[in-house]
DNA sequence: AAATTATTTTAGGCAAATCTAAATTTTATT
DNA sequence: AATAAAATTTAGATTTGCCTAAAATAATTT
């Protein structure tokens, strides 16, 4: 039972779910893209993961997980969760600086491990980017994030996440006083630029380009 | 500045310094039983580790640690021994079911993530097997424990640690009722078989065998 | 439909870490 | 001192995960 992967193989099957969240087909270039590496390493470790029947491969066709491969992706996007909830909530890590090391900490392998953290920190449904946590069977609430470009006008919601960490946008983000948990609603939007007019608590209205609104992850409140 | 080592590499650094803690120069054999791997795999190993200065290795003459490989060392016993104190304190787990998760635990290179849970467990001096945690420059606590064979006589002491995890072992320590933590003193010393006659709390003395004293370490109170 | 371009796979190689078997060197014993 | 035994190293393979360059296939454009 439970067979033991590798590093490498844990972070292909992870990169895999992640681009099925989107996508139903996963091609070679999309994932030596998100892995940093060649495709050509991709079709070596397709082949070796197909073998191990954790996802559906056919030479030109693009890759899906099967069952098992669903089931060991959730668990190690579990432990990444958890430990980055850990880091922030009791470590005193920033949000944006706990990824790399959750990249680490997701592929120790004791199961026993993950379950007695996951009680130690009460069993948290989010992590600190407002990525719902599985439990130790898989299950896990939906996604609660829309993009702020989704968001309808005059709702309030939170920021919750962003989607890159580069010190660029970090920049801006200081600079408009925007970061995680602040509280907005959209007024406006421009068909023109796609850019949108938004409110920060009573403070007066501000406008921020398409590319800022789509970095931006909120959830209603 | 401070490069990267693997896991192996480091698995290889830190058996030679638990090695050197005995004897001053460090075997191919010894290192090969200890990391449960073959001669030549050893030998392989120590002129890699030779080329990075890490150790004096020439060929036939064993090993020794340099001072960069000792300070390395310290940094994943320092690593290793936090976790473990992480594991009993914060997360319940039994003192004898640490060692393995630890054995991860200790390769996962953040250096501000070590330094953030030391502070989070308020800088712990020893970890649960009564072993000295190095702190962030590498500087621990004289080692406290002695073998339960060189306690003197009629000196109240407590069993820190075993060592051995065997099952056997569990089972014979939880007949006589002995674990970490158990206060003891011993009355009388057998040069014949070198038994030894000990005292727990009030009641009756008994003997144990020398094959059992050997493998349990002792502090005074 | 043919040609061009993009994607993917194959072929051949490399570095890390391990192994077995054979050769070498050191240590212990006669 | 010569021999036997033990320890260590070298030689040659293997597996994993990656690479580049070339070939094959699929998708797009003319
Ligand atoms: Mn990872
Ligand atoms: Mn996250
Ligand atoms: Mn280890
Ligand atoms: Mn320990």
């Amino acid at each position: 039972m439970s067979a033991n992967f590798s590093v490498s193989e844990e972070n292909y099957i992870k990169a895999i779910y992640h681009i099925q969240q989107s996508v139903d087909t996963v091609s070679t270039n999309a994932l030596a893209e998100q892995l940093k590496t060649k495709p050509a390493s991709v079709t070596d470790m397709l082949k070796k993961l197909k073998t191990k029947k954790l996802l559906h491969y056919e030479p030109y066709q693009g890759v899906r997980l099967t069952a098992e491969g669903r089931k060991l992706a959730l668990g190690i996007v579990r432990k990444h969760r958890l430990w980055e909830f850990f880091l922030v909530e009791k470590l005193q890590f920033g949000w944006d600086e706990v990824h790399e090391v959750a990249e680490e900490l997701e592929h120790i392998s004791s199961k026993k491990l993950i379950d007695k953290l996951d009680a130690y920190l009460d069993f948290p449904r989010f992590d600190p980017h407002g990525d719902p946590i599985p439990d130790s069977s898989g299950r896990m609430a939906a996604q609660q994030q829309i993009n702020l470009i989704d968001l309808p006008l005059n709702t309030p919601a939170e920021v919750c996440s962003v989607g890159s960490q580069s010190a660029e946008l970090l920049e801006l983000l200081t600079h408009k006083q925007i970061s995680i948990g602040t509280r907005l609603e959209v007024k406006k939007q421009f068909g023109f630029d796609h850019s949108i007019e938004i409110r920060v608590k009573n403070q007066p209205a501000f406008t921020i380009s398409q590319q800022l609104a789509q970095v931006l992850f909120v959830k209603r409140v």
